[in-house]
DNA sequence: CTTTTTTGTGAAAACTCTGTGAAAATGTGG
DNA sequence: CCACATTTTCACAGAGTTTTCACAAAAAAG
């Protein structure tokens, strides 16, 4: 497995060295950026950074304006640092996208541990599963279950069915369908939501029924008791 | 608005803090729980608890026996937190009604959004039910009922309703109403709001009276008491 | 009380949207 | 480059909705 790249940033070159080392130990490749302009440069200037390690307070740029540029464009996990005494400012960030706060001074060992936890959720081996009216989705395993009995499904059909689920007894148009499981910049037909619909419907057997067709508007999941 | 009680149960009293506040930041109030048998009575005993987060993990009585106690009673929505040790085969077979499981570690970021997501559809935001009258509109659901019992309304028969909720005790000019429900550039007949009005009275039975209409000029809802 | 105007109503017509099967395009792995 | 699976497009039929229309009923005006 080739190396995983994650940025470092901090303005205390001691700080950054402190880190790289623990992460080098551990096989991944680190890159460092002094401060908060250089860091947002230089995501995306690589394009394949893995995970960001920002402290909060940097001179320029702080670590709340990097999260807010970075979160523009990119989902990358990114873990803060902040000083016990920013105790506040961790639930505030935390609106930004922040994924986890570690709070100075640290443990190597945990920075690595949490490191590694991300890492593996973000990479999908995270077993997060949804279950409903007998449906049960395995994101990890990317498999669904009815009654205990496994379906095939394509990627969009799970996608879409996942999409349902997740937005259960809510009326979705196929507007916000398409801007939910397709990329943004799908600029297609919207009536291929529909042939998705009938296939999943089909497969679903009679728990295709969940899946409701809202007339003029889309189409809504809803478990009938 | 009221803040929606969700029930955090884990035998872990640094698991329980993370997870409050979290969701104390999102405005939840937090009920905090440190065993099975705990929660089982806090639930009964509080009456209004809107979401319960559940370690599998704990003494005494762990989670499975939780879900099973109150599922006796209650359909409260469930989130379960696994150990990622504990292998999906145990969870794949029985289905005891829990909505969502999220494996440990996990993003506090993913935990507050899989919350947020379940409360949105089964309590529906404030901002999108109109309730007046014994007439409830969940726009989000596009679904109405009356006196609790849905009714099927086409999607203009909703709108029109919608649009008289919104603007209960106001004399409606057909012209009004056609330039906020109609699209401005429709140009047909102004009495075909009439056909709709006929359609939505006879849909509401007894409640159908509450569309007044206001001779030589168009219609008004009001709930008379 | 009759006329005039406006609304209620049922049915038909016009229209719109969805379901569906098949074909075309796109993607994937050998 | 070829087979194979998936995704998207397309066209048409059928279902459901909206609009129109004609006439009856109700309300105001004279």
């Amino acid at each position: 497995m080739e190396q995983l790249k994650i940025l470092v940033v901090d303005d205390e070159a001691r700080m950054r060295k402190l880190v790289k080392d623990f992460l080098t130990v551990k096989g991944f490749r680190v890159i460092e950026a002094g401060d908060g302009e250089e860091a947002v440069d230089l995501f995306f200037a690589q394009k394949d950074i893995a995970l960001i390690i920002l402290d909060v307070m940097m001179p320029k740029m702080d670590g709340w304006e990097v999260v807010k540029a970075i979160r523009q464009h990119s989902k990358v996990p990114i873990i803060m640092l902040t000083a016990r005494s920013e105790e506040r400012d961790e639930l505030q960030g935390f609106d930004l996208g922040v994924d986890e706060y570690i709070s100075k001074p640290f443990s190597p060992k945990i920075l690595v541990a949490r490191v590694e936890a991300i890492l593996r959720r973000s990479s999908g081996t995270a077993s997060d599963i949804l279950s409903v009216g007998g449906i049960r989705i395995d994101k990890a395993a990317h498999q669904v279950t009815i009654d205990g009995v496994p379906i095939e499904l394509s990627y969009k059909e799970f996608e879409l069915l996942t999409y349902f689920v997740e937005n259960q007894g809510l009326a979705l148009s196929r507007e916000k369908i398409l801007n939910n499981v397709w990329n943004y910049d799908y600029f297609g037909d919207a009536r291929t939501i529909d042939t998705h619909v009938k296939k999943l419907r089909s497969k679903m057997g009679e728990k295709g029924d969940y899946i409701k067709t809202i007339w003029g508007m889309g189409y809504k999941f809803e478990v009938t008791a």
